[in-house]
DNA sequence: CTGTTAGCGCATTCAG
DNA sequence: CTGAATGCGCTAACAG
């Protein structure tokens, strides 16, 4: 690789007239310049971005970490931030952590090594406070789909209560009276918030709360297939199920093929997803659809925002859900 | 960000001390050693890899370029890639180019500056003159899903002739004589592989092949309905679709939907992927199973080897596919 | 306006 | 076995 010393003694002149013509930082005279861009473009010269940031403690590289990557929900944030970043000229530096502890503390310390000039962490999981570290260290930080109490920063998020109420709700209208849940782990403020909204909803319509309806999944369709033959077990089985995961609805609906039940006339199922699939299979698969490209979009503003001006006071987004009922 | 500095004069040690016991790169006397751990830990200090990377001309970074990280396909090989890249402490650099020639060559400046240990390219367009310039350029690069005809590099891909011709076969096999085949730009090699595997199919069983009936896409759900519209206008349209794409798949049967024509008993379709969502999901889909997630794993595992010894003979991976009947 | 110089944080000689 | 010195490639003062 050629270095800009190489390209100044090609053009016959000093490296910093070299970098003022190629970050445009000082007027050079045009023949200079010309002979600069001539060099450069002949050794085929590209600046070397590692000795770069280290001089000007800016990598241009944003950190993104995520609980699974072929997951469609995340697979779609990821787009949307990746889309942003490299229209403002930012790498992604993409990790998955499959909603662990250790992986996510791993990639932490990985992130911040590599200098990343900011880091957006999606559902995060785990102590409060390791994340609150890290806010402190003034590295710019956006929170996506997670609801952190403790640390005041920037967030981009659903109404995961008012979502889910109004999915139960819509779940209520047709008439179902016992609707099961298979949410997250309830660590996740997200989870306990799912669960507000369909109590909440259940309150709305004066049904009771059977709290043995509530399900934890890990977000695998594995765990989605484990929650349904829990709830298929219990005395008197729901007749509708919101699965608030694409997989772990797909592990719901796996299960239904295996038993044998009809969906939805048997058992209805509801996600929490925005997949364009659910449109074009079957069975119909209602959903509380969240706009995830859109939300990835939004938290890379949000971080080159943050990065332009770190005194910024911290800022939610909070995007809107629909209910969108098929079948 | 505390530098190696401050550690050192916290341990009352002098910088070299400190780098040898942090990359054990030298004996320190146990106690020393202690000393600076501790310092370490207390100061929460990390290793600034921007300029380890400097000193070191390595960064640990593998950029990897797919060309839409929604797609099933590609979100499953960028979680192989992932996964055996964090085993081995590298980070990854992920960029999308939607099929773009311009994202394309941006994005391989972009990692190039960026001093990435090694590539990984899925399915790039265009001149082969560029990827022939970035493999000379000695830069570490293994193609994924994607024939380089002009150049020797390291190489995972699938036969995609073989593949397509096996599935075209089975469809033979259920009795379709006129067989629609939707697939990528013609430029790349892969969309030529996979006509000539549906022509030697056609051949094989003693049936003409209709070139009227081979409809390009992009890859996308629009070009997959405009494709089978165009398949549909034939005089004589075909009985079953083979559209090699998920998402050019979806956009067949989205229009199959609008235009009210039975999934697969007035129009069969195929396609290639091996999204789990098709074993729950109705219609039936038959497919063309690759493996993706562990395309990307050896696609990591062989930049690994290549970064670790850049002599080594080139090597091609071909992975196996499998047809998958529904329905 | 252009060239010389001093670090950015780290790893790595080489003396001591 | 430990510490002082050099340079990775680049940018930003500063001097000329």
């Amino acid at each position: 690789m050629p270095t800009i010393r190489q390209v100044a003694e090609r053009a016959k002149v000093s490296i910093s007239t070299v970098s003022a013509v190629l970050n445009q930082s000082a007027y050079v005279s045009p023949e200079l310049t010309l002979r600069v861009e001539q060099a450069a473009r002949e050794l085929r010269y590209t600046a070397n971005a590692v000795a770069r940031g280290l001089q000007s403690q800016r990598t241009r590289l944003i950190g993104m970490l995520v609980p699974d990557i072929a997951e469609p929900v995340y697979s779609l944030m990821v787009q949307g931030v990746e889309r942003s970043l490299r229209q403002a000229g930012y790498s992604l530096l993409l990790g998955s952590t499959h909603n662990r502890q250790r992986e996510q503390s791993r990639y932490l310390g990985m992130l911040r090594s590599k200098q990343v000039d900011g880091m957006l962490l999606l559902l995060g999981f785990g102590p409060e406070d390791e994340i609150a570290e890290a806010v402190e260290s003034q590295l710019p930080l956006v929170f996506v789909a997670r609801e952190p109490k403790s640390v005041a920063g920037d967030v981009v998020m659903v109404d995961n209560a008012e979502g889910a109420r109004k999915g139960v709700a819509a779940l209520i209208a047709r008439g179902h009276r016992r609707i099961g849940l298979v949410v997250g782990p309830r660590d996740l403020a997200v989870s306990r918030s799912r669960i507000d909204g369909w109590r909440a909803a259940l309150a709305q319509a004066g049904l009771g709360a059977d709290e043995s309806l509530i399900c934890e999944g890990d977000y695998t369709d594995g765990s989605g297939r484990a929650a349904l033959q829990k709830l298929l077990a219990l005395r008197e089985p729901p007749t509708a199920v919101f699965a608030t995961g694409f997989l772990m609805m797909t592990g719901c609906l796996a299960e239904c093929r295996a038993l044998g039940l009809a969906v939805p006339s048997q058992l209805e199922l509801m996600t929490w997803s925005d997949s364009p699939l659910l449109d074009v299979f079957d069975p119909p698969i209602s959903s509380v659809e969240q706009p995830s490209a859109e939300m990835g979009e939004r938290a890379a503003e949000l971080i080159l925002r943050r990065i332009a001006n770190k005194d910024l006071p911290p800022q939610t987004i909070v995007l809107p859900t629909h209910v969108r009922l098929r079948g």
